[in-house]
DNA sequence: CTGTTAGCGCTTTCAG
DNA sequence: CTGAAAGCGCTAACAG
C-alpha cells in the first residue's frame, strides 16, 4: 500500500512541527483546543509535505470508515448486467450524493448472502452503511440482512413490514398510468411482459391488471408473458406472445429495453408500432427518446431516488428511523403508441425533470 | 461501523475455541502450520457465529487493502457526466476483473489534484491502486501524479513517455478507418467533429487526416469542428458545420452521442443521413444499434479494457513493468453511412465481441 | 503445531 | 493550550 507521501506518518509531522502527535491530530481535525498559530503552522507543513492521514489507522481508531456500499446483486440466472442503463443512471445519482456528504463509495456485485470469502463490507467493518439496489428473488436473505444490520436501504419495491427502508418508483401506478394511457388510445386486447418474480414488476403488474379492471377488459392468459430483462429474451417472449394472442393491440413492458425488444419482434412479424400495436416500456433511459419509434414510457426520477437513498441511509446510520420513499411514476409520452402520432419528443428531452 | 457481527472480535473467538489469538488468524488464513482439526473447529465456529475479520485492522497491519480506487474525472466544464454510457460500459467491465481478483472497487469522480478534503484513496493509504478513466485536460497533474506514485493505471491516448501504464483503444486508427469507409463510399467533403483539446480526440483527428490525405482530399478549416460530449453541443456544432461547410457529405463524430446529435441537426437542415450525408460515430454504445439510423461505428472492445486496465495494474502493484496496451479499433457498420443501404444490423448485434 | 509479544497509525481520555 | 499513554483488531516474527 502506499503510505501517504513517502511513508511520512504523524508521528513524522510532530517531529518536525516540534509537537506531539496528538497535539497534530487535534489540530488537522481543526480542533479549536489548539493555538490559532500552532494549528496554521502544522497545516502549512501537511500541506507542504503532502502529508494525509492514514484511513485504515483512522478508520480502525474511530470505528467509522466514511465509505458506502453500494451493492448491485445479479443473480447468476439473471442476464441483467451491472450495464444495465438504469441501474448505472442510479449508481450515478448516488455517487453524486454521497461524494457531497464526503463519503466515499464501495461497489460491490455479489451479494453477502452466500459463500462470500471475504464477507460482506458492512460484516466485515469495511463500509457504514449499505444501499442494495433491487431486492432480487432472495427476500428471505435480504430480510435477516437487514434484521442484523440497521443500516441498510434498498432500492425496490414497497412491500410491507420489511426491516429496512424501502426507496423507490410508485411501480403499481407506473403499470397502471402505463396501461391507462393504452386504454386511452383505444386498445383493448393489451399484454403485459416482464418478471413478475420481482416485485417491482409484479406491483407494475397489480397496476396494470386495474387498469384493465377499470375499463372493464378482460385479462387472459396469453396477454401476460414472462420476460427476463435482456433484449434476447424479450425478443422471443415477443414471438410467443403474437402465437399466443394474435390479436394483441397494445404492450406494457416493465422496461424499456424489454419494450424495443419487443418492437423489434412485432417488426419482424409485420406488426408496425404503433400503427398496429402500441407500447409503453419503463425507466425512460437514455435510448428510450432515440428509438425509433421513441419510447413512450414511465419516468422514476432517478436523481430524486438517489437523494432518498442516501438520505434515508444516512439517517439510519444516525440511529433515526427513516420511512420509506416512494417516488412519483409519470407518463413521458413519446410516439410508440401513436398519441403523438408522428411527432418526435423534442429533441434533448432525455428526463422530464433534468 | 458495524463491527463484525454482534462486536465480536478475533480475541472472542479465540476463548471461546480454547485457543490462542495467532492460531485463530493462522487458522482463518488456511495457514497449513495448523492442525487440520483445529482448523476445521475454528472455521465452524466462525461461521456458526458469522464472525468476519476486520478489515480496517487488516489493512492497518498488512499495509494493504486489497481495494482500487476508479476514478472518473470529470472535469468542471465538462458535461460529461458519470452516466456517460461509455464510461459505464467501461466500469461494469473493471468490476468484473477486479472482483474476479478478490478486490474491491471504490468509486470516485473528485480528481486527487485541486482541493480534496480527505486527499486521494490512493495518498491516505484507502486502495492499493488506482485506474483513471481518461486524461483529461490536466495532463500534468496526472503526471505528477503517477511520478508520486507508481499503482496507476490510466485509459486514454497513448502518450509518449508517461510514467503510468496507458491502455487505450487504437484512437488514430480508429479515425482513420471512421474516415476511410466514408470515403470508400464515394464521400469527398468529410468533416471531424470533436473537442480535440483531449489527448484521446487529438488522436481521432490524426487518423482522420491520414485519411484524407491518403486519398488526396483536402481538409479546410470548416470541416473541422470542435464538440462536447453532449447532444446539445454537438447540435449546436453541427448547426455551425452545416453554415460553414454547406457541401459537406460526411462526418467523422467523435462519439456515438455526437453522431447522434449530428443526424438531429442535419435532419432539421433537411439532410437525409445517410443519402445526404453520411455519419460515422465512436465508443458503440448501447443506443448505437438502436438509433434510426443505426450508426456505423468504431468499437473499442470494453470488456478486453478492462481486464487489460487491471491486468497491468496488478503487474505494477506488484512491482513489475506492464507495457502500454492499444487494443483494436474495430469498424461497425450500420445504416449510417449508406454502406448497407436501408439494411438493420442483425438484431441483438451490441458488441462485435461479446 | 501453538502461544507470547510487539506494533501498524491514529484519536482520545486524563493529566498538567 | 499541550503532552503522555492507552488501545482500536489484527498479523507476524520469534520462541517453544
Amino acid at each position: 500500500m502506499l503510505r501517504p507521501s513517502g511513508d511520512l506518518t504523524m508521528a513524522d509531522i510532530a517531529r518536525m512541527a516540534g509537537v506531539s502527535e496528538s497535539t497534530v491530530s487535534r489540530a488537522l481535525a481543526g480542533s479549536s483546543r489548539v493555538a490559532a498559530s500552532t494549528r496554521q503552522r502544522i497545516a502549512e507543513l501537511a500541506s507542504a509535505t503532502r502529508y494525509t492521514v492514514n484511513e485504515s489507522a483512522r478508520s480502525l481508531r474511530l470505528g467509522r470508515t466514511r465509505t458506502v456500499e453500494v451493492l448491485i446483486p445479479i443473480e447468476p440466472d439473471n442476464p441483467q448486467s451491472i450495464s444495465d442503463p438504469f441501474f448505472l443512471d442510479l449508481l450515478g445519482a448516488i455517487a453524486d450524493a454521497l461524494t457531497a456528504r464526503g463519503y466515499d463509495l464501495l461497489l460491490s456485485k455479489s451479494p453477502p448472502w452466500g459463500k462470500t470469502p471475504r464477507g460482506n463490507s458492512l460484516v466485515s467493518g469495511r463500509a457504514d452503511g449499505m444501499i442494495i439496489i433491487g431486492q432480487g428473488k432472495r427476500l428471505q436473505e435480504l430480510r435477516d440482512l437487514a434484521q442484523a444490520h440497521a443500516q441498510i436501504v434498498v432500492w425496490g419495491a414497497h412491500l410491507d413490514g420489511e426491516d429496512y427502508t424501502i426507496v423507490g418508483g410508485d411501480n403499481r401506478e407506473g403499470g397502471r398510468l402505463a396501461c391507462a394511457h393504452l386504454i386511452g388510445l383505444g386498445r383493448t386486447r393489451i399484454a403485459f411482459m416482464g418478471d413478475y418474480r420481482l416485485p417491482e414488476i409484479r406491483l407494475r403488474h397489480q397496476g396494470y391488471l386495474e387498469a384493465m379492471g377499470a375499463a372493464g377488459l378482460s385479462v387472459d392468459g396469453a396477454l401476460v408473458v414472462p420476460a427476463k430483462f435482456d433484449r434476447e429474451s424479450a425478443f422471443a417472449a415477443a414471438q410467443a406472445l403474437i402465437a399466443g394472442a394474435p390479436d394483441v393491440d397494445g404492450v406494457v413492458a416493465s422496461s424499456d429495453v424489454i419494450a424495443m425488444g419487443v418492437i423489434s419482434a412485432l417488426a419482424q412479424a409485420g406488426r408496425r408500432t404503433p400503427a398496429d400495436v402500441g407500447v409503453v416500456g419503463y425507466d425512460d433511459i437514455y435510448s428510450a427518446a432515440w428509438f425509433n419509434p421513441s419510447l413512450t414510457t414511465i419516468s422514476q426520477s432517478i436523481r430524486r431516488g438517489g437523494d432518498a437513498l442516501v438520505d434515508a441511509l444516512f439517517a439510519r446510520m444516525a440511529g433515526e428511523p427513516a420511512a420509506n420513499v416512494l417516488l412519483p411514476a409519470q407518463l413521458i409520452v413519446r410516439a410508440s403508441c401513436g398519441a403523438q402520432g408522428l411527432t418526435k419528443t423534442k429533441r434533448g428531452s432525455r428526463r422530464s425533470n433534468p
